[in-house]
DNA sequence: CGCGATTGGGAAAAGGTTTTCTCAGAGGAG
DNA sequence: CTCCTCTGAGAAAACCTTTTCCCAATCGCG
């Protein structure tokens, strides 16, 4: 097909001064002719477009950023090894890069501070023209201090230095969907079952559970903390359907808003096993939107989706505007969740 | 702490040039005096040490690179968008590689070729010392062309051209592993459940899935095929439990050694809803050694660790030693896989 | 004291590209 | 025919560091 444009798979990748010669012109009218800057005659210009490309030419990016000044390369750290997170938020930033002909180095700097000093130094040093932070908890930091570093710096999907700028989801929102979505199919008893106290988007979320219901003037049940593990689902089952539910009467909840897909998938193996049907009796909705983890839920789960890849991209394409000198507000940005609607809600009363 | 080791946060970073008038020398006695080349006083090269340490100066990785011919910098391709696979080896290779002070180039080219030769180009652009491919299947190539690049490439967890150096996993090896362990523990009717034909470590691991139980003198159960979700788990059981088990007589197996974690999973819930016990009844192994997965089930599950990680940092340190020119043998290495033992087999008869 | 050897340090080239200046020649106008 | 103005193209500096070669000064020895 290409048969004439891969030409030699040079072992030593050939140079301007290699076009220039064979082209018999000198390396300044060669550099300018193939980038269209100059002037000369249109039949020069195209000889050594035509020369450069026989010869396979592809200029030294080493020897272009060094005078530009430009390295067309960010870094992306980030201490999610386990990537569940922080893998759709890489994609969507390299996605936004690649495009835009930026390279990204991956540099995964754990919670160790030394692995972390030891990365942006090396990105310090090979120039990038911008640093990407990301990690697995919007409420912690990296094991790096960005501040006053000489590039421009955006934080996604992490804590912020003050002043920064920094994209995250809103999970308050994101929750608010889920709650509407079951008020809206009628359930009137919705509980939620979430992660540990010491993460920020737990609060978040409960605060946002109460606030749709007491705008609906449904109960509010206190949201059961606990882990972020399936275990603690069926716990929380057992929880709310064996014991005195206090303060608002003896009826069980009709709905189950779940911190994560996975608690969500606890949920509703329990509820399977204690003869309640899902959605018929108990409404599920979970968080993450997980895909191998809600589609495997029988029934598929329904779950809100923080849109982890779009603000990746969002990310990505601030940064590049940023390293193109155009100014940006600082502060934290919210992206909308989106909620991705399967089969443990149930469809509406009406439909 | 570090508070005089942080100097100028450089807005525009210092050069050697700042570095040598301010100490009184000329540039190439600082070079030599950083590098701890040349000859001069000890007193001299110590000034001139304090001076860059005073200005916080670090030297331009760019202008180094182009010098050397040497950009301590690598390129890592990869297909797999959701990183099951992929991310521990990619964590192995960087963690093998930051070690060395080279930085890698996370390049995601999905299944796009034009995406593919995007990357490459632009990591041979940037003069990158090597490459690493990897995927999500050791069966696959890459939609990219590596061959005659001028830089050494190296195969990770995916297929190699022919002539190349590869590293993956030894699935026979792994699935011998699972086999005897269910034969040391007294287990005599093991049955396979395994993903689509259309993957060749199916076929591995069956073929040594059969072979240890012949040697053994067990029966072989036909492996069963179908897909790598839990649903072919759960529909697996029926056909083994319902089933009549044509040639091999009427008798339920006590050991399922499956194909990946999910179909184990699958497994291991049918089993316990058709009041069978795990692993009193019936022995489970899984592959792939997915943590959330092995350790929600119920009981956790023993399952076939890959040993990506280290894999990646195998196939890191093996491109290093090519980019320091040494030699290697080109093809494949297959590494031993570990059997990772939690409770869905029982202990021995004896224990 | 003279000569060779050693020592401390600098000048310059190299790496590949971009960009600014400069310049020779051609063409046109007067 | 002369002068001015373009036009096409090249020389050279710049980016920053490393390394090779070189030179001046000092030292030691006879």
């Amino acid at each position: 097909m290409v048969s004439d444009a891969s030409p030699a798979p040079a072992k030593t990748p050939v140079t301007l001064r290699e076009v220039a010669a064979l082209a018999g012109v000198s390396v300044a009218t060669a550099s300018k002719a193939l980038n269209g800057q100059g002037r000369m005659t249109a039949e020069t210009r195209e000889r050594i477009r035509e020369t450069a490309q026989r010869l396979g030419f592809r200029p030294n990016s080493l020897a272009q950023s060094l005078l530009r000044r430009r390295s067309f390369t960010v870094g992306l750290l980030t201490n999610d090894t386990y990537g569940r997170f922080s893998l759709p938020v890489m994609s969507g930033i390299s996605d936004a890069l690649v495009d835009n002909g930026v390279s990204v180095f991956l540099c995964n700097v754990e919670d160790d501070q030394r692995l972390g000093q030891l990365h942006v130094d090396a990105m310090l040093d090979k120039r990038v023209d911008g640093i990407i932070a990301t990690g697995k908890r919007i409420d912690r930091h990296l094991p790096v201090d960005l501040s006053n570093l000489g590039v421009p710096v955006i934080y996604a999907f992490t804590q912020p230095d003050p002043g920064a700028i920094a994209f995250v989801s809103d999970d308050a929102g994101g929750a608010r969907l889920a709650v509407e979505h079951f008020c809206r199919l009628g359930r009137r008893r919705i509980a939620h079952v979430t992660g540990p106290a010491s993460f920020a988007v737990v609060h978040a979320r409960a605060q946002a559970y109460r606030d749709v219901l007491t705008e609906k003037g449904l109960p509010v049940m206190e949201p059961l903390l606990g882990s972020w593990s399936e275990a603690w689902g069926h716990q929380a089952v057992k929880q709310l359907f064996d014991g005195k539910l206090s303060k608002s009467g003896g009826e069980k909840p009709d709905a189950v808003f779940c911190g994560n897909d996975q608690i969500a998938r606890g949920v509703i193996d329990a509820l399977r096993e204690r003869g309640l049907d899902v959605p018929d009796d108990v409404g599920v909705i979970g968080f993450d939107n997980w895909q191998i983890v809600a589609e495997a839920t029988r029934p598929p789960l329904t779950s809100v989706d923080m849109n982890l890849a779009a603000l990746g991209r969002e990310a990505g394409l601030t940064l590049l505007s940023l390293v193109g000198g155009e100014p940006a507000e600082p502060g934290i940005r919210k992206l909308p969740c989106r909620l991705v609607v399967r089969q443990s809600c149930g469809r509406p009363p009406d439909g």
